[in-house]
DNA sequence: AGACTAACCTGAAAGC
DNA sequence: TGCTTTCAGGTTAGTC
């Protein structure tokens, strides 16, 4: 699922496609709660509107266009934004299990059913998708100077905060510091993947009651997240994607992941087998020697 | 205010 | 083989 890093390299592959060119028209399914704006009002005001930039805020995309709109996008849980004969990252879930899907290169980055909105572009280019088959995603219009309370309520983007601000916030919490992480008014843009490998190499159980860590803990916990997100982004998000070249070779998802998906599998410090348990409704994986 | 839960959605995988 | 059930998870809304 795309979380910071994820949504960072799309838009770092997008952004080339999307800036300087003007919407020509544009394409949707039928309106739906994907939809934060209806098909009609996007199709009214994306038309001749030239995107100027593509920002991110925690897992949040922004379009800037030229009359000072923004053109919100969040991919959800399994959203792909993809242009006509550009390969880009795939963002697809794991199983959760202990494996990837398997045939994950075997679908996706074609528009289908599932795409509920097709960009084409006055320049005759690459129209550019957004598919997402479990419609978790957004698309939302806001207009020029309008608030946007989805990105009002997002805590620093997880890239910038320090561990001194997640203690402050983590004090007045007495949940387990793993749903504390995962609350995007406290650190934008981090998910369960991360929260999990972040938790595995500050050494600390997920379950921990969040008021409980200290300063020293908070700090090395930030900077755990922000080491696996920086490398992950490096690695071109191989973490999450199930980018998996022609030859069939996995990407360095595999060698990056320490604890996520890998309930049973012997910890790659210790050997301890990795366990799995539900905070919030939400798997995590830990190891139990190396995490106390 | 914080904690907790259900709901949204669909495909893959597991179970029978 | 094929049908049924379970599960995954980001976010929000609603309840306590």
């Amino acid at each position: 699922m795309p979380e910071l890093p994820e949504v960072e390299i799309t838009r770092q592959k997008l952004a080339p496609l999307l800036c300087g060119r003007t919407i020509a028209r544009i394409e949707t399914t039928a309106d739906s709660y994907f939809f934060l704006t209806p098909p009609a009002q996007l199709k009214r005001a994306l038309s001749g509107r030239r995107v100027e930039a593509l920002n991110r805020r925690g897992k949040y995309l922004l379009a800037e266009l030229d009359d000072g709109a923004r053109l919100l996008l969040h991919l959800g849980m399994t959203g792909q934004l993809f242009a006509d004969g550009v390969s880009s990252v795939r963002l697809l879930t794991g199983t959760g299990k202990g494996s990837l899907a398997p045939d994950a290169q075997a679908k996706g980055f074609t528009p289908d059913a599932h795409t509920h909105l097709r960009l084409h572009f006055d320049d005759g280019g690459p129209a550019v998708y957004f598919r997402d088959a479990r419609k978790f995603g957004k698309v939302e219009l806001l207009a020029a100077g309008a608030r946007c309370a989805r990105l009002e309520r997002l805590g620093p983007d997880a890239l910038e905060t320090r561990g001194a601000e997640l203690h402050a916030a983590a004090k007045k919490r007495k949940a387990p510091i793993k749903s504390v992480l995962l609350d995007q008014a406290v650190l934008a843009g981090v998910g369960n993947i991360y929260a999990d490998e972040a938790l595995f190499r500050a050494g600390i159980r997920p379950r921990t009651a969040a008021r409980r860590l200290s300063q020293l803990q908070c700090e090395r916990l930030v900077e755990a997240l922000q080491a696996v997100m920086l490398r992950s982004i490096e690695t071109g998000g191989s973490s999450i994607s199930d980018y998996v070249q022609p030859d069939g070779q996995d990407g360095g998802y595999q060698d990056e992941r320490r604890v996520y998906a890998r309930e049973g599998l012997p910890c790659l410090q210790c050997e301890t087998p990795i366990r799995r348990i539900v905070i919030g409704q939400r798997s995590s994986c830990y190891c139990p020697h190396c995490q106390r």
